[in-house]
DNA sequence: TTGATTATGCTCTCTATGAGTATAATTTAT
DNA sequence: ATAAATTATACTCATAGAGAGCATAATCAA
């Protein structure tokens, strides 16, 4: 070994919102020369041209005490949002490029976090914008029952994937992840939380674009014959969202079921939501994050009974039928009682 | 600004076993020159001198793929343990020290690991050897009841530090902190992952000797006359544990409540086990873990019920009374539900 | 005024869990 | 050899919380 190339550490934004029922993500469409790789800035456009990209700053250990910090001070500066709540999510390093591509250039450790904001007008120096982050990750989203696009698409590819296994125990180990991703009767509980797992087995069945685009870069260096794909793949690609840059929709997926699971003991709604909401907007919200449904009747009751919120003595009079009070978030909870949260059902309730 | 300094992309790993009811952690005693500041390098023979160190390695993006595969090689080389399960715990990157001692020197981003394995002798290049853990975190040990180390030393120093905030809103405020810590009546529910809150209290409030060495490197630098601390408060920091080196002990406590937080949901307690065991050996690790007594027959009935093990046929005759059956883990049940683990309850039941 | 619509309140059932009692199979003391 | 202690295992009961549905209240639209 010649030279050990360095790193780099980076970080990175999901920065969520939710409004009128659609939980919206911030992205940058504009590359950042940092994070091009050389095939990418040479290539002609393709499927991975220009794709949406995280927020992302390079860490100045000169300019910030601490990560958090340093994220919130070029958030700021790129989109000049409000963050009203942080948290790191997951740090990312991985090489899956072909080290031939990237030769000279440094590794890009990527520490990402999750931050929560009302949806206002992005500005600031970045292009920024917001897009329904159920776009990237449709799978996801059984609001309205278990997406087509599961049994139309996915399922019959991962079939396939399934039957080309190396031998028998491959094969069977394949059909088994298949069953708890994207199973007929998914253990909803804990299901709505393994939104990396359903992705890394999408993009290990090579189903979406990102998949294509990493191991073409594989293989164009190693053999030529074997850079051309399945065109019935790519096909299913084409329809399993658009791609992100580099393992962007990774980290939204790791994002999206970590705040899944924290919905049910921490009070994180609210950072999304106005001052002063319904119970039912409350709801949507939820819903909105979870990808499901809720009883109705049942999700007031928990609020109520946790002493989560308190009336404002107002109504919203905006819907068609009777109106509704308007409650705040009563911050003191969070003194009060450890856990508290919404609790999520485990199954999905029509209204 | 005339130079950025870089960063230095560290890997550190909390290793895990649990072997007679004890809790054990891997660590290093000699300090790695990486680690060392300037000041501790220097320094006489003093409360920072040669603290147990995480295993750590920087990570060498030449040689690895991904930052899992960096962590288990060079854990092989200073340990020779075979690690059983390694997770990602969170990145640390605070500058928690004077920027003017570390002049020159690059920021430590440390990229945290928990794994667990069954004990077995340390080997390999590194000094490591196995130390209890709640002797770095004794206050978090419930399974003999609430520590008399809580209402002896750490409740009477909290309150003293309660009454010296900064004005009235100051003092309320950190009397709440106080209460969700190490209130009287913790909802034990949530209350045992907060090990990482309590950490950071005791730290803020000076309870740990880090705080005063981390504290007094800033100090000695600005004021000669404050670098002095009240002698109370040092005795009060002696009795909380040997210190680790840096945020250590932080990371410590990180792990802790990730892995009790993952007790009841992933079935990682087996990792710790042997193939076979009793059900009281399996309670027992469990309530090592959990830092609580359970209820037998209630356990007994979750696990049974789960189907997380099958007889092997097998009996344990070692003890005084009546043999117990051994079992082992139905690495199926993985596969078969997505939620698995041992349910924890509240409250703790005498046996 | 009537019907549609949405919000809110209440009940019933079922299951998981906390807690206790009872019985079985050993070892140890006498 | 027999009783007592010790540990494992089985079963019962009470209760809290969640899922599901019905009933009523307060508004708007025709």
């Amino acid at each position: 070994m010649i030279e050990t190339p360095g790193t780099v550490v980076g970080l990175t934004a999901v920065i969520l919102a939710v409004t009128d029922e659609v939980p919206r993500l911030a992205v940058v469409r504009r590359m950042r020369h940092l994070l091009a790789t050389p095939a990418q800035r040479g290539s002609p456009a393709s499927i991975i041209d220009s794709p949406d990209t995280l927020p992302f700053g390079p860490f100045d250990p000169a300019r910030h005490r601490t990560l958090e910090l340093g994220l919130r001070q070029w958030v700021e500066e790129q989109t000049g949002l409000d963050l009203r709540y942080v948290e790191q999510l997951y740090t990312f390093g991985n090489q899956y490029r072909d080290p031939r591509e990237l030769k000279g250039e440094p590794r890009l450790v990527s520490i990402a976090y999750l931050a929560l904001t009302e949806e206002s007008p992005v500005a600031g120096s970045g292009e920024a914008h917001w897009r329904d982050w159920y776009s990237f990750l449709p799978w996801e989203d059984r609001r309205e029952g278990p997406p087509k696009l599961i049994d139309k698409v996915i399922r019959p590819a991962l079939r396939r994937w399934v039957r080309q296994g190396a031998d028998r125990a491959a094969c069977r180990a394949r059909e088994e992840r298949v069953g708890i991703c994207f199973g007929l009767k998914p253990d909803a509980e804990y299901d709505r939380i393994r939104t990396l797992e359903r992705y890394e087995l999408l993009y290990e069945a090579g189903l979406v674009p990102e998949a294509h685009r990493d191991r073409g870069a594989l293989e164009r260096v190693q053999d030529a014959a074997r850079s051309e794909f399945d065109p019935q793949l790519i096909e299913v690609a084409r329809l399993l969202g658009p791609p992100m840059a580099l393992d962007n929709r990774r980290i939204l997926a790791t994002a999206l079921g970590r705040i899944r699971g924290k919905l049910a003991y921490r009070p994180v709604v609210f950072e999304l939501l106005p001052s002063d909401f319904t119970l039912f907007q409350l709801q949507r919200v939820v819903e909105a994050l979870a990808g499901m449904r809720l009883h109705k009747q049942n999700f007031r009751r928990t609020v109520m009974a946790g002493e989560l919120v308190e009336p404002t003595g107002r109504v919203d009079s905006t819907g068609r039928g009777r109106p509704a009070e308007l409650y705040r978030f009563r911050r003191d909870v969070m003194r009060e009682r450890a856990a508290v949260g919404v609790s999520l059902p485990s199954v999905r309730a029509a209204e």
